[in-house]
DNA sequence: ACTATGATCTAAACGTTGTCAAGATCCCAT
DNA sequence: ATGGGATCTTGACAACGTTTAGATCATAGT
């Protein structure tokens, strides 16, 4: 819930203190991101985007890893509040899944570089990180599942595999041989709808298709 | 369709000329990846493990970047080889659909430093790729899907749905809150099958569980 | 009001990396 | 055998992450 606001004291000039560097560089390197990705963001160009020295990100962050961290945090709480928005006037379950559905792809399309970064596994996986901000981000999905009401075996199974479909679409439209289709935001909208609507949520008892294959 | 082979030649006590650099780079590099995974594959220590200098692999690759995407294409041809070996004895679309996928989880679960070199986004998405290698594994999975013969707009939902599914558990599995699940290959191969029952392919008309939600 | 304490920033350095150029060494075809 | 091309080494360069020592400021306690 940081809010990401410029320094508030208008600085004399030229202050020795920046007066609210963590959240500048934080800014910078979302702004470095979005520009050319993550593998051209560097600690060192950060600080100098800021306006500061190289060792100065030391004394907010104790790594570069912790400020990236961060930032994927922030993106964290505005992919949240795509869901919200986009639960807004949804009453039915299968409404609400898909609506949620859909802003998990709109998100990724929409900002690919920060749906890359969000998503990188190397530096702590946001999915086992217990920032409130990705967890909230995790549970509102669960609890669209849970209105469901599904039998206890087909509840995870369901919880999985929407969470699967949405987020490997997602991976597929960023990276992968969907991207071309990923500039029509129509078109996007339309196939997470289509492919969403593959997924059999109906009360019905777990019969896999299959019970096992040998 | 490169072998990864040990140099042939014996080497004379110490040759100059290594002999077979380029394979054992790769095997080098692969072996470095399982070890500590790829924020720790740097070339120099891939030259210092093949007992070269620094400056040696830029005979033989013209970037790092490259010879990581030849080490990734070596690992999709494995993967194509899990297909395969899934497929043998397989017989109805179904059971060969879901060979497939259990296949892909299964690869991704077993080798998951390996599943995390090949679809890093920033270098090269293997899906965009042309390379054999790479192609041939969607290849494979387009084909089965084309045995259920669906109607025209259901048949791509079909492959983008399956395929997304199948990538995004594996992700899940791999970096995600089901990593805790991934060590029992038993229990990731039920998941794997109870998560694919829920796609729903039988050939009826294409019915979207909504057309639009706003 | 004055100072000292801690927070913040700079400057400079260290080790490491990717990459390249110049030269050494070896293999092979002529 | 010999010269040319392929292969490897050496040494260098810039950039990076990180650390240390020291400079500068803000402010709490007197």
């Amino acid at each position: 819930m940081v809010s990401l606001v410029a320094p508030k004291s208008l600085k004399k000039t030229d202050a020795y203190h920046h007066g609210n560097l963590r959240i500048a560089l934080i800014e910078a390197a979302g702004q470095l991101v979005q520009e050319s990705g993550i593998e051209s963001l560097t600690l060192r160009e950060v600080a100098r985007r800021a306006g500061v020295s190289s060792g100065a990100p030391y004394h907010h962050f104790k790594d570069k890893a912790e400020l990236i961290q961060e930032l994927v945090w922030h993106r964290f709480e505005r992919l949240e509040q795509a869901y919200q928005r986009a639960l807004l006037g949804q009453t039915t379950p299968q409404e609400k899944l898909q609506a949620v559905g859909v802003a998990y792809v709109m998100f990724a399309v929409e900002h690919p570089a920060d749906f890359r970064l969000m998503f990188r596994p190397e530096m702590g996986s946001p999915f086992t990180s217990n920032n409130p901000a990705c967890t909230s981000v995790f549970r509102t999905v669960m609890q669209v599942i849970d209105e469901f009401q599904l039998a206890a075996p087909r509840r995870e199974q369901a919880a999985m595999g929407v969470w699967s479909l949405v987020h490997g679409l997602a991976a597929l439209l960023v990276d992968g041989p969907l991207q071309p289709l990923s500039h029509d935001l129509a078109q996007v909208r339309a196939l997470a709808l289509g492919v969403t609507s593959l997924m059999n949520l109906a009360n019905r008892e777990g019969q896999p298709m299959q019970e096992e294959t040998n």
